[in-house]
DNA sequence: TCCAAATGGGAATTATAGTCCGTGGAATTG
DNA sequence: CAATTCCACGGACTATAATTCCCATTTGGA
């Protein structure tokens, strides 16, 4: 049973991680999970558990919330 | 043992449900979960997944990055 | 004050997150 | 070729999230 919430997740991740230009298991390391967990993570294969997000946001440096793209851009404009 | 960022999850998650004027129960039946369970996650209780997440979110009708205030603000002053 | 709705919170069971370890393949480098 | 790095992926096991039911307690209004 594919989720595509999940496996968007896991892209995100991966892109995040890659900017960084960390491997799997650096980046593994740094947020204090199993090295084959991650790749699971990436894949879209694993629904974490919010402390995992948050041990994974800070792994990157980011806010958790930078982890959750928005859908659409919510910009209102400012004209008409 | 208490999560702090458990617990924050969960008082933003209580506080958004109020704004909007949902009980537990009616909160619970728009995620599809236990009325009991929601009470635990707002309690920050429970270390939920990220697909519980997204049915909170679309329970709350907003994004998932708002359930995840950012810890300062980011700005940087113009002036000095 | 009384009642009913709303919430707190425990317990028990099932499902699955997460760990640990290994294998193999692709790409790279000496 | 041999050695190294990175990643996909699987199996077995343990920890814990998910789910449900139930009862006690709190809260808010008539």
């Amino acid at each position: 049973m594919r989720d595509e919430k999940l496996v968007a997740f896991g892209q995100r991740v991966r892109e995040l991680r890659k900017n960084k230009g960390l491997s799997q298991e650096a980046m593994a390391a740094l947020a204090g999970v199993d090295r084959s967990y991650m790749g699971h993570i990436e894949r879209g294969e694993k629904n974490i558990t919010l402390t995992k997000i948050y041990q994974i946001s800070e792994a990157l440096g980011i806010e958790v919330a930078d982890l959750f793209p928005r859908t659409v851009t919510p910009s209102v404009s400012s004209s008409d």
